[in-house]
DNA sequence: CCTAGAACAGAAACACGTTCCAGTTTCTCC
DNA sequence: GGAGAAACTGGAACGTGTTTCTGTTCTAGG
């Protein structure tokens, strides 16, 4: 047994090869994007064996999906769990998806590697895209539910959870269609702010 | 000029080629899905050169997508214009996509295969995309309207364009976790129903 | 300290999308 | 029918994801 702060599965050594190993991943897609994230290109900025990048991650596809949960989990240890402003949920909603989507254009290549990935991701990622996944439907509850209210009167509905699942639909497709240079930043904006405004009234 | 019914960029020859290829794809996408999509194997299946294939579609994705394209042409035809049945758009909107869905899941390789390419398509698959995304916007739009009325009556509000829109980006989502085996057929199902219910009342 | 086994390094090899080229066939225009 | 252009063929070759192999280093248990 060891003193660090996470007992999950691996040594110290083997925690901090994968964290260099999704270091590099981020940081040649937020270069030049999927492309970019070349499996050689990230065993060598990792400073690792290209056959030990496949013990850690078996494909390209787990590589970036895994990167993704990662970042999710920055964002959300950042964000510390701060009641979301606004008086309805549409309000909140709407905050939450403008400023997520106004973060992912700050970086677009990074975007753009990180949203093929997930959705070329076959049933082999499961693991992986249910992280992200359970990320995206926590932040859609968490803005739909009334902050003044306690804690266990957020009990969602079926309807409510269906709403974020199609939520977190539309702004996956408009982001797909963003990153692939079929719409503007424009557009995913009006997609999200039809969606939202519809579905949740 | 020719006696041939299109005037179509091309000789017979050429657009003779043009559908054995696709044929040869689809007959590819049909027993092994995308992976199975191979230039060498729909070169040879198709009797022309690699080098010709790639000389008619520059790409994996531009051959997937264009295939996709004459899909949605060939079961628009077949469908000859006939009205949706159904009392409210709600009704001939699931009508519609129930339809297309089973149809869809009755063939999941060659799914799995032009869903994936549609979903990987960047902006250089422009046009081919934008044929599809034609189709079925269009699909939608009659579905949306009603068939009682006169055809000039007809104009589509922003609203409906972008409620369409919006029934199209979860459609194509749920698709995708569909053939990716995140999602069941039923999933499916409950994800359109839940958007349409939603989105058209 | 020693040893068995796991993990890693380095590098070759394979698969498939894509590009390129030399020679041949087909098409177009005179 | 002939000349030049365009298209096609067959095949080699390249890049990148993935697999595999051999030898070395690290780790845990005695």
């Amino acid at each position: 047994m060891n003193s660090l702060q996470h007992d999950e599965l691996g040594s110290a050594a083997q925690r901090e090869r994968r964290r260099r190993i999704l270091d590099a991943t981020i940081a040649l897609a937020s270069k030049g994007g999927f492309d970019a994230v070349q499996m050689r290109a990230v065993a060598e900025q990792a400073d690792v064996a290209l056959g030990t990048l496949y013990r850690y991650f078996p494909s390209k596809i787990h590589l970036l999906v895994s990167a993704l949960g990662r970042q999710f989990e920055e964002a959300d240890a950042a964000s510390g769990g701060r009641p979301v402003p606004g008086e309805t949920p549409h309000e909140r909603v709407m905050y939450v998806l403008s400023r997520a989507t106004r973060t992912l254009q700050r970086d677009p290549n990074l975007t753009e590697a990180l949203t093929r990935a997930f959705m070329f991701a076959d049933a082999s990622v499961a693991t992986e895209i249910h992280v992200v996944g359970m990320h995206v439907t926590r932040l859609l509850m968490r803005a739909m539910a009334d902050p003044s209210k306690p804690f266990e009167d957020h009990e969602p509905t079926e309807d409510d959870i269906a709403i974020a699942k199609v939520i977190g639909d539309v702004w996956l497709a408009s982001l797909v269609q963003w990153v692939t240079g079929r719409a503007s930043a424009a557009d995913v904006g009006k997609s999200m702010d039809v969606a939202v405004r519809l579905l949740l009234r």
